[in-house]
DNA sequence: AGACAATAAGACATTTTATTCTTTATATGA
DNA sequence: TCATATAAAGAATAAAATGTCTTATTGTCT
């Protein structure tokens, strides 16, 4: 589905709205510890969603990761799109270059509203709405 | 979503079954082409599927791939299981190895739809089913 | 200014996936 | 029975994804 580095970025990215909702910052020490995820491999994906603006750093002494209230409302599918580029909105699910409803693979039709569902899975929830959901200890980031 | 093997599976099947409508079989040239697929890559895929007797085939001259009453009605579930075993009934999206209703991972529960469709696509369509579809030229294997 | 703590960057290594090549076995038809 | 066309098998290679390590840079604090 989605591709590791998809996943720990997105795991990250919850684990930093959590712990930076007031105004502190996580280091990526913490941000692998508490999300399960190898140290190095989860430092490249978070500076690369610095770059891109999704989430902010400061580096020295009490630096680390942190989000203000515009980076809350990133999306899942911001997060995916940095990350895996937009080929879960583009790509046929049996790899054809080009498949439309003008010219559909075998199972074009089948799978036009779960990608639908997909796409509206990620597309309607941003990092912020989890802060809500985990307050309440409702789901888990590690096992 | 798939690998590669799992695309050049299903879509190798589909085209074997439209072949061996009237009994005669079809050659690992003929499939790649047929499915704009690498030709010794989709002959190690078939000889698999060959070995998990979801496909038969016979060597020599006139030989080939081809497939009777009983293969048409595998699923496309039961190619994806073949292949890329079964982990898309059971991984979590975010990648925790226990995500479940009791300790769900953060979409889990927006997954859980989805999911189930996707499941319920690849196991309601069988190889046969393509056939009639194909028939009136209503879908393509290649660009 | 200097020490230090943290991110940034990129080289390197490993693993998995994808692909190609070569050889072997086998059935068929002449 | 012999040549040949074909699949079967597995080794070898390539490419992409994943993960690790080392060094550089930067901001903060004293």
């Amino acid at each position: 589905m989605f591709s590791k580095t998809c996943e720990y970025g997105i795991k990250a990215m919850i684990f930093v709205a959590q712990k930076s909702k007031e105004g502190s910052r996580v280091g990526i020490k913490e941000i692998a510890k508490g999300t399960d995820a190898p140290e190095h491999f989860v430092a490249k994906i978070m500076q690369e969603l610095g770059r891109k603006k999704l989430v902010h750093s400061v580096k020295g002494p009490n630096g680390g990761f942190y989000m203000d209230k515009f980076d809350l409302q990133t999306s899942l599918a911001d997060i995916v799109r940095a990350l895996d580029g937009n080929s879960i909105y583009s790509d046929c699910v049996l790899g054809l270059k080009t498949c439309n409803e003008k010219k559909p693979c075998p199972v074009h039709d089948q799978y036009r509203d779960i990608k639908k569902n997909l796409i509206k899975m990620i597309e309607e929830n941003t990092i912020g709405d989890f802060n809500t959901k985990l307050d309440s200890g409702k789901f888990f980031l590690v096992n």
